[in-house]
DNA sequence: AAGAATAAAGACTCTTTAATCCTAATTTAA
DNA sequence: TTAAATTAGGATTAAAGAGTCTTTATTCTT
């Protein structure tokens, strides 16, 4: 469903949000706290920057924060970013061409669940996810 | 969401439910008609086999042909056979562990999504979905 | 019994995704 | 101005999924 660079960068994001008082925080010290190597979190990190969502700032001091509100981050935004639209448009069993002209047999049922889907994905803010994770101790790193 | 192997074996199986009168029909022959490479495809029909969905025979005259009914046959038969349960259970953001008592932040969110694509999965038999192509016109094959 | 057609099984190759490594560019601080 | 810390970016390696090829075993037909 999702690729693990953006599942990696869905992390990321709910640990910036969680920390948005410290400013700008080095990608090395994000990748350790999620358990994230750190090369490949720096990369899923400039996707984000180049669609700013995240800005940076090189040099001692230097890191990573949101560039706004958490509150005005979704889900959506991250997926596009580092996935592009693809799942969002392509075909369950996988027929290229297949549409409401040329629907395959799964195609209604399909395209229900994965409404449902983005809806999740249009309605879940970063902000949510930082404040549960806070409140109710959820987690974000393996165990 | 569904592997390619998973896709094809959804295809394929559709295609022998239309076909049923025909009894044991070559692997060949329905790579042919799918449009898929014909040792893939027998790879994974040796999967459907191997799960009791689909009997084989060889030999001139052989082929392979629906174990059973098609209308007793459903959609989640088939992609356990072939991609197995891991993405029924996997958290969504990749944590392993994550749980019920252990949840990720998207866990709840994620869990309702995915089971409404199992219902689909478990609601959806064969049968349905060949008497469907046949009278719709719906499509097996790219284009 | 021999030959032909077929599925079964395993080894192999290709492509994509995941992850790493290394160098360059930038910024701050001493 | 120099050194250290950091992101940026390209090249490289590793792993997994997708797809192919070859050989073997089985079955029917003649």
């Amino acid at each position: 469903m999702l690729t693990s660079a953006c599942r990696y960068g869905v992390l990321a994001m709910i640990h910036l949000a969680r920390n948005v008082d410290a400013g700008f925080i080095p990608v090395r010290q994000i990748g350790n706290d999620l358990d994230v190597s750190n090369p490949f979190l720096s990369k899923i990190m400039q996707q984000l920057v180049a669609h700013d969502l995240v800005v940076s700032l090189r040099g001692p001091t230097g890191g990573v924060k949101l560039s706004k509100s958490a509150s005005s981050i979704v889900l959506n935004d991250i997926v596009e970013a580092i996935d592009g639209r693809k799942m969002l448009e392509s075909c369950v069993l996988g027929l290229p061409g297949c549409g409401s002209n040329a629907p395959c047999p799964l195609h209604e049922t399909w395209t229900s669940v994965r409404t449902d889907f983005c809806q999740m994905l249009e309605n879940t803010t970063v902000a949510t996810l930082a404040k549960n994770t806070d409140e109710q101790g959820l987690r974000l790193v393996p165990g």
